[in-house]
DNA sequence: TGTACATCAGTGAACGCGCGTTCACTGATGTAC
DNA sequence: TGTACATCAGTGAACGCGCGTTCACTGATGTAC
């Protein structure tokens, strides 16, 4: 196993994202200048611009970081979930619960979905950071369908639902459910529509 | 009845919130400029300034009025699915249908939730216009929750569920279903999600 | 071990452009007497 | 019906500021011989 050390570079590059990150989130990508930025980072502008090509180069990166950290805590998860039951089902439902837990933990709510963000500002972005938006989205139908496909095999489905559908049930109770703990002030909110995400998922597998 | 006649002015400041709706909902807030509208509208900056304040005036006036045309869309619905079935529990299902169709039938896709917007931006907005996104949602939540709790009186749920949460998830659906929508460009899976939505509620309050 | 060179991680100054906002003004329409 | 005044729905010019981007340059660190 090699331990990837991150070059001063790539930390200061990684530091700039985490700011750039919490004012995109807040204001929108447009209004986040790279001058507050740089004040924040202690950096000048030239320094930033040795780290992105131009402002869009910035977003394809926060987007690619999000997917990619989005993706891992989803593996991180689901390894957790097999541990503790060997059940298809089982093993989904508490991968559910665990995420649940995971995203109402946040004190201050989920920080917001930067795939989100974007698809309300696409015509900013060149073609690449909207593809890369989409790769995400069929990435998480991905992993969650091949979870449904796994269960129906043990237990047969007791409605009639499409599974792609209901693998982006799953997305898009994430993206409503931050927008709506947001929008109310109410962190728990989030993680309360994953907890009826399981409680579906569960009644169309089970009638327990 | 009265027939509200809308005066010259007022059928410009529609016509100019429609111009920067539709930008709006593309590009976000801030990359929308005073002086595209005014080039798309034919008319001065200065024409501009006379319909509004300033430019978190006019957030201000399309968030309102995008809050009022989903209540009168639902309003209009639930009258419709009223007329179809005296049940509570059908008429709510037939609402929820029509509101798909209604959803799906656009050819672009849904064009966008500025309230969801919103919510990306908000330390770009008053304090009032965040109020009237919270507001939206509330509206929301007890429209649909008033429906629940009427179809619980026929059909006792078998499932325990909250139903504030529920009705949250009708929301939730909504914005997350159109940004699954756009980000993936396939309009049919917001109305999609709104018939899982449909066959959940189905699932808690009956076995057929 | 010393030296030459390359790469890394920035600095500092300048640029032109477009943005939101203000202000004094104006022609057309409506209303009171 | 005519006249005086008020309101409506804008125009036109100017403002200062901050934004993203470029370019020539630099000190510190790494690498080859």
């Amino acid at each position: 196993m090699t331990i990837q050390v991150a070059s001063k570079g790539e930390q200061t590059r990684q530091r700039l994202m985490d700011i750039a990150q919490v004012s995109v989130l807040a204001k929108g990508f447009t209004a986040t200048s790279i001058e507050e930025i740089i004040t924040e980072a202690g950096m000048t502008k030239s320094g930033f611009f040795y780290h992105f090509r131009d402002k869009n180069d910035l977003a394809k990166a926060l987007v690619q970081r999000y997917v990619s950290d989005e993706v891992s805590l989803m593996d991180e998860l689901f390894e957790q979930a097999d541990d503790l039951s060997e059940d298809s089902l089982h093993s989904f439902l508490i991968f559910l619960k665990l995420l649940s837990d995971r995203l109402s933990d946040l004190p201050n709510g989920h920080p917001g979905c930067i795939v989100a963000l974007c698809c309300y500002q696409e015509q900013l972005f060149s073609q690449d950071v909207r593809d890369l938006c989409a790769g995400g989205h069929m990435t998480w139908r991905r992993v969650i369908r091949e979870r449904l496909d796994r269960i129906a095999a043990d237990y047969p489905p007791r409605m009639d639902v499409d599974f792609d559908a209901l693998a982006d049930m799953f997305s898009a109770l994430v993206d409503g459910g931050i927008i709506l703990s947001r929008s109310l002030q109410a962190p728990t909110l989030l993680g309360q529509q994953l907890m009826l995400y399981r409680g579906f998922v569960r009644s169309v597998f089970s009638n327990v």
